[in-house]
DNA sequence: GTCTATATGCCGATAGAC
DNA sequence: GTCTATCGGCATATAGAC
């Protein structure tokens, strides 16, 4: 056995999507991985088909970690809808903050690799629309679960880019953001 | 005059934003600009420091872009501070969709170039917490302006990424949001 | 201000030995 | 499965002639 294995795909997953977060995304090299792992670059073809397919691993782990934050917070979370629903996306924030630039790539990528990252998205989100569906009534679901998303996704976006530059509480914007538009989902 | 003046900044830089449209950030190369200026990219040098210094001016310019938008959609705007924010809302909405290349990287430089940069958010900011503190009380404009920002921007970016896969409406959510969300603090 | 020529570097990926 | 060696490409940026 002269050369053992020293590695494997999902060590080198993890690997890239740590130097991914110290370094940027565009920064990430096959060589920048295969140096952290003590291994030569093209070594790793024997793991990873390519480049690309390496960040499309990178973002399929970083949903699948966003779903279990989902579940951790349900399993906690009081019974209530609204209580459910915020535990939720505090748990997306909390998650985005932790691992900003993997979120990013993760939603950024125009492509939609496939259909495996567009069948996990839904994975995603179905929790998410079916308490909203208790909130808002079944046939608004759709609209509230997008407009929801969208508070989340853009609130995080701009506070991962630095653009609330302004002082004050992103808590309590955050909270206070939520709470308004949930209540005027119940008002209309 | 062996050498006369083929282009200039200006030139460039709207050349340099046309190209990321085209083809996305990561692509854009000097010498692809330089070609489609009919030059060589060494000539690029004595108009432009580097290439970073050449994102940024595509950024700024984008920013500046959106802020006329802004001042456009307010021009024919009714007098209604619901209808102006409305209005703005809905011209950045347009202007994110008409350049989403740009929009995309004009939102995400998270080293926030300098202060120019954050001098020109700051500006593009101030019409919508002006409308924002009529709507609901001076004290809670800034989070009010912070989640408004954060559901507009955060609707564009998952849209612009394709992560609206389900079919309905996108114009309908994007309205119903905005409204349950506006509704939910004049009510709060 | 633009050109040619070039320095310099890194990258992704492959071939073939062990 | 890992290695060394290497191909081939393209990038930013500079030097110096015109």
């Amino acid at each position: 056995m002269p050369y053992p294995a020293q590695t494997n795909r999902t060590t080198i997953v993890l690997t890239a999507r740590a130097l991914i977060e110290r370094e940027g995304v565009e920064q990430l090299s096959l060589a920048g991985v295969a140096t952290a792992l003590v291994i030569k670059a093209p070594s790793l073809y024997r793991h990873v088909a390519s480049r690309g397919a390496l960040l499309h691993a990178v973002v399929m782990l970083t949903l699948e970690d966003l779903f279990a934050a989902y579940d951790a917070a349900l399993a906690t979370a009081p019974d209530e809808p609204r209580d459910r629903l915020l535990a939720i996306f505090r748990a997306h924030r909390d998650f985005a903050r932790a691992n900003p630039r993997a979120y990013m790539l993760a939603f950024t990528t125009a492509e939609s690799e496939a259909e495996s990252n567009e069948r996990m998205l839904e994975q995603l989100v179905i929790p998410i629309q079916r308490i909203m569906a208790e909130l808002v009534g079944e046939e608004r679901s759709l609209p509230a679960l997008r407009g929801g998303l969208a508070l989340i996704h853009g609130f995080v976006m701009l506070e991962l880019n630095n653009q609330f530059r302004r002082g004050g509480s992103l808590d309590a914007a955050f909270e206070s953001s939520i709470s308004a538009f949930l209540e005027g989902w119940d008002g209309g």
